[in-house]
RNA sequence: GGCGGCGUAGCUCAGCUGGUCAGAGCGGGGAUCUCAUAAGUCCCAGGUCGGAGGUUCGAGUCCUCCCGCCGCCA
């Protein structure tokens, strides 16, 4: 699609908004993989990725929520091109167990953990162009105050309750774990541990009181919302497993833990014994970025879409749907899920080694180069596949040589001796941060403007490079390139 | 074991709500251009739409059974 869009904008002169805007609602895109038909037209979006856990850096799959969230956005601003009508925020998650123990392994404090690893998601969205309106940090001052506003709310209205917790947790995932999700492994000492089934990691047994957030009294709502409204979680499949979970009993859920035990993290009011479980705290930070609990918020909400990975789907589908009507509130207008990236055919993992840094990516490719591929080969339905061939097959056959080739044919001397182009519309292509966009170039500037593009000398084939193991040369020539 | 999702050209995927008896990109074969970055343009081959039944005037699309893969529950 992006192609299709590409290359009429090129071709066309003097393209007005209007028709621009027009000739998109006209056209029927079947193969738009989001299934984005956005119904509430001309009305302002709120756009989310989810907030990542700094306990590790970035990868693509990071990225690759931001960038279709980017996607989005930028589409709702070419629709809708007032500055007040879409918002998009990301963030980092930086309470809970793995931090505080993470920092205290670097013998930091959690929250200079949390300083230096915010800062490389909030650098690699700047050199990814992400065009995020707001970056949030869940140890911002705003944010507690929402949640612990948030927690009242619940409170005063009877949801949650205090309860004695019984059963196996797990301090590396956070969670409690029922009999069933726990196997025994041979310990250090060659007796049988108790391990989570999933993570592998240790689990004990446990018995404490926290407080319970009466989930079980939403699955009936859950359903009327879900069914009620086909579109609000896609695509399809993702939405009928949602369904099918609340198919199933849904217990209540405990949302605290006690501060002896996990004190990085708010502590629940009136009650210094305990801390927000890390989860309610994270979801709300889509409510504290739109002012929450100020008024002002509900010019925001519920127009809102979610871009999760399938992962965290239980927690954006189940609970907090179930946490927002508990607060008075309607569920996200959308959530649109997205699946996994692998490499070379296998998941990534640091123990595999395989982890792809995005960063080396957005330079190996260009930040356009690679943004292109994670939105023309990812398939949201499905994991899709990177490896250093495909993306550069992709960019040479669509970008460098369609779309490339007609640019160079229309700029050059041969062709277009008195060098007039059309104007870019600059709503279509907003100036970019990034020095060299040839999205800049219009006009007679336009050779000077790509001329600091990196060329392909006299290399015919500059972007294949065996297994991405070699970078893009850079060399001094007069020929310059589309990216 | 129960429930759910998925299975479309060599590869990656579109094909939503039954109706030009299936398309795109890549890959493959052929032709052509030599203007522009040794690239472009055009044409062609290639499909038991997992298998077998059924409903229907008509099914990739609906129903049943079977096979395979994935997920949830037990």
């Amino acid at each position: 699609m992006l192609r299709i869009s590409a290359f009429r904008l090129l071709g066309r002169t003097g393209a007005s908004r209007l028709s621009l805007l027009e000739d998109f609602s006209l056209r029927h895109y079947s193969s738009d993989p989001l299934g984005v038909q956005d119904d509430t037209r001309d009305a302002r979006a709120y756009f989310t990725t989810p907030i990542f856990y700094v306990n590790a850096a970035p990868h693509i799959g990071h990225l690759y929520s931001a960038v279709l969230a980017d996607a989005l956005c930028r589409y709702h601003r070419l629709r809708v091109p007032s500055a007040a009508a879409t918002r998009f925020s990301t963030g980092t998650d930086e309470h809970g167990l793995k931090i505080q123990q993470a920092a205290a392994a670097a013998g930091l404090a959690p929250s200079e953990l949390c300083d230096r690893v915010s800062a490389q998601f909030q650098q690699l969205f700047r050199e990814a162009d992400i065009s995020s309106t707001d970056f949030i940090r869940t140890t911002e001052a705003r944010h507690r105050m929402a949640v612990q506003h948030f927690w009242g709310v619940l409170k005063a209205r009877g949801l949650l309750y205090k309860g004695l917790y019984e059963g196996w947790y797990c301090a590396s995932d956070e969670c409690f774990l029922p009999e069933a999700k726990v196997t025994r492994q041979p310990g250090p000492s060659g007796d049988l541990c108790p391990v989570s089934l999933e993570s592998g990691h240790p689990v004990s047994w446990t018995k404490e009181e926290n407080y319970i957030f009466r989930l079980s009294q939403f699955r009936e709502p859950l359903q009327r919302w879900l069914r009620g409204d086909p579109q609000a979680i896609t695509p399809e499949p993702f939405h009928h497993a949602v369904l099918q979970w609340l198919e199933e009993e849904l217990p209540d859920l405990s949302v605290s833990r006690r501060s002896s035990h996990l004190h990085w993290g708010i502590p629940v009011p009136g009650d210094d014994s305990q801390t927000i479980y890390v989860w309610l705290d994270a979801l709300v930070n889509y409510l504290t970025v739109i002012g929450y609990p100020n008024a002002e918020f509900k010019s925001w909400w519920p127009t809102t879409s979610h871009i999760i990975g399938k992962d965290i789907l239980k927690f954006h589908a189940v609970y907090w749907p179930a946490l927002l009507l508990g607060a008075g509130m309607s569920p996200p207008h959308r959530i649109y899920v997205h699946s996994h990236w692998t490499v070379c055919g296998q998941k990534m993992s640091k123990s595999l080694g395989n982890v792809v840094d995005p960063r080396t990516c957005l330079d190996r490719y260009t930040v356009d180069g690679f943004r292109y591929f994670l939105l023309r080969q990812g398939v949201p339905n499905w994991d899709c596949d990177y490896y250093g061939e495909k993306v550069v097959k992709l960019l040479d056959s669509e970008l460098a040589f369609a779309l490339g080739g007609l640019l160079n044919r229309c700029t050059a001397n041969r062709i277009n001796p008195s060098g007039t182009y059309p104007a870019f519309c600059t709503t279509c292509f907003p100036r970019s941060r990034h020095a060299g966009s040839a999205a800049m170039a219009h006009g007679p500037s336009r050779p000077a403007a790509c001329g600091s593009l990196p060329d392909r000398g006299t290399n015919p084939h500059p972007l294949h490079r065996q297994a991405d193991s070699q970078p893009l040369r850079h060399q001094g020539s007069s020929q310059v390139v589309f990216y």
